[in-house]
DNA sequence: AATGAATGAGTGTTCATTCAT
DNA sequence: CATGAATGAACACTCATTCAT
């Protein structure tokens, strides 16, 4: 019987630890050549196990796959979950751009591996997108909404609004390469400039 | 010897033809499935010619990339160059912000074509990037920073500005599939709320 | 990982008899074809492995082609190394030679691939000529120098010599279609008759 | 009708010479590759000629091989038809050994192109192996045994004494990686030190 | 006499996956 | 749990040869 098949059972410590290995070693690969990039025998190598062995816990290549989507989209939903509708909108709001950027600096593979997934048509994580993330996504455009009826924010769609926020907080992962070519400043520099920018545009818009 | 070894030789009608249907079938292709996840087969049947055929044209898969790429880079690049140092900043990014929301709409394979290139280290258009690139924003983000000095737009970090023009803009096509997900609009008029949000937010910010 | 990856860790009983089923095959298939000429299903085949069986034991066809090529070799080496400076010149060489003549009546195969790299500028054993075997050569040059200042020996240059046996006795192996053609004698005969004119030639010459 | 089909008619100036052109290249690019390593494409550029005209003077590969066999190998006869069974044995003998190797010498691509034939079975000459040789060779074999019944010669196999002859002339075309990685005279140094070796041996023996 | 265009049949190599132990 | 061994299906690329002009 295969650890997967083996449901919910408790895991030895073994196959926890393998586990996240796995998932670790599949993060890095994926996320930098892509799924049809990436093979089974790179992410074995990484996790320090044998290529049957890696298949022991994953059967399928698209099982590691879809299981470090699923690992990482967790981490990458949670910000949002803290935008309170009780604080400050605009407080609230540059909270989550910080705390969006900052995980782009942070954890730029994960930014990666869900851009290639988009991009290919995202057809692994669909019913995360319109399940997870849509009620999460239309209670916090809610929140928004809210603000912007009490006037406390300009009339703009609130969804436009959330798919800038991200946009522009996962660009300084996922074109990490054409920042690079163009940016002459240290990283942490070029994000310290990246955050001031955010937040004049975003808050005050361009125009003086 | 291969059409491409001829180097800058004039073409016949038929070596004409045949690239210009070899680039829309790599466009096609490997904007869907990525570098790796195409196939030279896949481009030859969608571009009506046999294998050795296509690569008696592109003599690698390689080849192909990289002109196709090379190919819409220009298309990319141009919308840029239009920004004129002596119209009012308000309209002149505005006006840059709708042309590049408009190629998404209209030419979005172009777009992801380039993202997945990004997303993957962009090795094959280093030298584009540090080149043509680099020069044509270092002069753009001159124009800006003159019209920051003289009073007329915030202050803010010029190139990072235009991150946020592409991130935001690219978006629309980047992430399709997410924006399909959550947005029940129709295109059109999907695209049209993110013109107006975008509009509202690069040009007076979210604060009222 | 393949099992030639694993360097000098101890084989299994099965990749053992395996790689001498190819090197088998390899040789047989190898020293008829040529290297170019061999395909790596056709040894594949001749070793009953499947392609991408063998290609577990090998990788790439050019490590089969040389781990044959530095099996025989060090046979091919074998007898030299048995002139004994402490004998009688003429004995000792006249073993030599009836030595590699046998060689290459029952192990024309190896001559033949050996002939064969040669021909093609011997990229493949270079380090192996210009160390192993010129050392050899060097010595037992020496050993023939001796020879000649004791006056044991008319004054030639040693190792066009050795050159001379070589080419004598080789020929037989790799010219073989020619002797076949020109020679009614069968293949026994014909070889007796090689032996006794070589003894003739090389010990006292054609005349009388 | 192709060049080729055209038999003994009189061929135009731009004939003769391409087919001339074709026939140097095919000699160097088949002696260094061998015919199956030899593209039809490599040929062609080197005949400064494209593929498909060059296929228009020989309609397959092999024809071209074949062609440029048959030429070397009138050249490759020659030399022996001069052995004079009114002359000296010993000058006679002896001068067709120098020529042999003044060939090996001048044209060691000949040589190369014919061993190679050989080493594969020589099934494309074996028409000219049992017909134009052997009768050449029984004819020569026929005025050595004259010699050697007059008693002057040893009793040797005529037909073995031209194997040595070949053998160790052709050694020096043939396997020239082998002695320019064993010798470090030059090249002239190198043939001369031969020549006197083959003398020596050839007619007097090692023994003194 | 010559060439641009085209292709079928390979050919080495990769890789996800399976099997036996 | 783990691994050595094996394989079918693909895939990029090659090459002799043909066709049309």
């Amino acid at each position: 019987m295969s650890a997967r098949a083996q449901g919910s059972k408790k895991r030895t410590r073994i196959q926890v630890q393998n586990e996240q290995r796995i998932m670790d070693a599949a993060l890095e690969v994926f996320s930098t050549y892509g799924y049809r990039g990436s093979t089974v025998d790179q992410i074995a190598q990484r996790a320090g196990l044998s290529k049957p062995n890696l298949l022991y816990y994953y059967a399928k290549k698209q099982d590691i796959y879809v299981a470090v989507l699923e690992h990482t989209l967790s981490d990458w939903l949670q910000p949002l979950t803290k935008l309170d509708p009780e604080g400050e909108p605009a407080e609230q709001l540059w909270n989550y751009i910080e705390c969006k950027l900052e995980l782009s600096r942070s954890a730029p593979k994960a930014s990666r591996l869900f851009a290639n997934e988009m991009l290919h048509g995202a057809h692994n994580i669909e019913p995360y997108l319109r399940g997870e993330l849509k009620s999460l996504v239309e209670e916090k455009c809610g929140v928004i909404q809210v603000w912007i009826d009490a006037g406390k924010l300009k009339p703009i769609a609130p969804v436009h609004l959330l798919f800038m926020i991200w946009a522009t907080t996962q660009h300084y992962a996922d074109f990490d390469a054409q920042i690079k070519a163009l940016c002459q400043d240290k990283r942490e520099e070029c994000f310290g400039k990246a955050s001031t920018t955010l937040k004049t545009i975003f808050l005050d818009g361009l125009l003086p």
